[in-house]
DNA sequence: CTGAAAGCGCTAACAA
DNA sequence: TTGTTAGCGCTTTCAG
């Protein structure tokens, strides 16, 4: 961009060797026998000039390029996007690699555009993310291409997926709410998120409902009731006052996210309930609000940063065999519950689990 | 990546013309002229073979890769990030440019090391943004480069700057208090945000100050407070709470941000005063908070997709001269706030204000 | 152990 | 109007 950069050649020549030689030592390449003496010149040299390698022209020559592209359905309005790129990034950058990011906007064409584009920049890889856990269909041009799949999966695919370990987070909220001593009254607020829009619910309702159910009746015991409903603070709050004008009195919630976590708090704080005395509330998401809310809102978080971080690390580290890495989700222990006297914490021992080849997720 | 890609010599070779004439035609270049005969020929041969141009072999020779880096301190954490990239995506995509996302953490090392790796790959372009409003320092390798700084800005520096039309923003606030009919009792929460850690205030809180100070002494009155203070919840909380129990009763609160609001929400609520019937409350931020808090809230967003969109149109269409663009912040009216029966709505009429080069902001 | 030379895919002088 | 040729900066046979 600026003034002439200085060559491989203005190297060699200021060290007096050949351009072979100085791409030897520059390269770090100890597979052919270079004298101590010329590497040393050539190393003095490359300091002095202040020389850096042209990726470009090393790229054509090579056909990498140290570079991976990290393709979305949407990168901006969630707050997931921001960590799984600072994942992403750090994985990278720690393998000398940078980022190309793009998103797709759910077109299919947008999408092949933007591959293409990626593909004539020669980058050495993808990262195929999708901003909610789900199925997807990956884009023809990836077929044949390093890839890996990020919070998403496809059928039929040679490529790993990386994606959040749903089932546990489920488990470890329900032994929060266990081990703060309730064994009856446990509710859900949100549940599989099965709505008009999405009537078979959605991935990570499921998975946390597995979870949730699994270790209760692991425990003895069972849910008192599931409101499936969406996620919003709205829906939180139209529940929980359902649930109350019915004469229910819950001692626990599991609510499906930290929105409605918040508006299961303006609901039970009308009735007069007090948090977590007399009703504990357990959340997903583990977002601002958790900590902004009064009580604090223990929370179990989507792993964004691991989950970006990992999903560059497989791609530019794993092997070709794929698999599916699940990513621990992490408990956060606030205010809004009470662990039963004598028990420090409740049992909270999130795992990952590991899937081999063949078998997609759920 | 995968098997050999069709290059143009091939598509010369099918069409019978010289890789010249395919060149030529390839890169849409009407300055040499072709017969239409060959350019349609060429144009078949491409299409049949499905040529794509290697940018990292034109980029060798040419050096433009139709690539642009965006460095920055932080992009995870906030909020900010998402739709900043966003709109600079957007932008690039629209002018077949794609996007390196790069993070300094703020570490001066990283971010020349980054900046080293940029420039090796050939970047057309650099976008320097700071997730905070302020000056900072550019380094020293982006000093003779085509750069553009997004939301910072630099003394002495041949870069034009992007930054969101604070002062104007202030003036819109003032303006929605003032046309709720509060001429008086109108108290600011947050002020220039002067704490221990930031003695001289921040940018955002003093150019917001000198527009709400600004619309208000036009109107031929003054506010009755500016409480200094961090723009966390329990600060808004906790000041508006001071407010209250020095018996003063406000008519209008200007908080400096959505989370200081919801501080301030729950005090009015403790206090049993009713938003927007006793005390009127106006916000920036604009974030989601603003839509689920009850009642939602009226509040000023920082223009963050148009922030990140502008940026990269003045890098790649704007010209060399340096400029300091202020992008208008866009007011969402909601219900925290009553209007004055008669007036419809509150007179709010962002501007984008342009300052000519040689003066850096504020 | 080192150097000469070819070539990655493309563009740009210069000739024809 | 088109073709020939050189070369962007680097890696990599293949001879020495």
């Amino acid at each position: 961009m600026s003034r002439r950069r200085v060559t491989m050649a203005d190297v060699a020549r200021r060290a007096g060797v050949s351009p072979t030689t100085a791409s030897f030592v520059l390269a770090d390449r100890r597979d052919m026998r270079i004298s101590g003496e010329a590497e040393e010149r050539v190393r003095r040299a490359a300091q002095e000039l202040g020389y850096r390698p042209n990726l470009t022209a090393r790229g054509l020559r090579t056909s990498v390029t140290r570079t991976v592209a990290m393709i979305s359905d949407t990168i901006a309005t969630t707050q997931f996007a921001g960590e799984v790129i600072h994942g992403a990034l750090d994985a990278a950058g720690a393998r000398d690699h940078v980022l190309f990011i793009a998103e797709t906007k759910g077109d299919p064409d947008v999408e092949a555009q933007l591959v293409e584009g990626m593909l004539d920049r020669q980058v050495d890889g993808f990262i195929y993310a999708a901003m909610s856990t789900r199925e997807v269909r990956l884009p023809a041009a990836l077929q044949d291409t390093r890839v890996v799949m990020l919070n998403c999966w496809a059928q039929g695919t040679r490529a790993s997926s990386v994606l959040p370990d749903e089932v546990n987070a489920g488990r470890d909220a329900a032994s929060v709410v266990l081990a703060a001593g309730h064994r009856q009254g446990v509710h859900v607020i949100g549940g599989r998120h099965i709505t008009p829009a999405t009537p078979e619910g959605v991935w990570a309702g499921q998975e946390r409902m597995r979870g949730i159910e699994e270790a209760m009746a692991q425990a003895g015991t069972r849910l008192d009731g599931v409101a499936e409903c969406d996620w919003q603070p709205a829906d939180g709050h139209r529940e929980v006052l359902r649930l109350l004008d019915a004469g229910t009195r819950p001692h626990a919630l599991i609510c499906l996210n930290d929105r409605v976590s918040m508006g299961a708090y303006q609901a039970l704080q009308q009735a007069g309930l007090n948090v977590p005395d007399d009703v504990c509330v357990v959340s997903f998401d583990d977002s601002d609000l958790a900590a902004w809310l009064r009580p604090s809102l223990t929370s179990i978080a989507l792993p964004h940063y691991d989950l970006g971080r990992t999903a560059v690390e497989v791609l530019l580290d794993g092997g070709i065999a794929p698999r599916v890495h699940r990513i621990p989700m992490p408990v956060t222990l606030r205010s809004s519950h009470r662990t039963t006297s004598g028990s420090p914490r409740p049992t909270v021992t999130p795992t990952t689990t590991r899937q081999g080849p063949g078998e997609g997720p759920p």
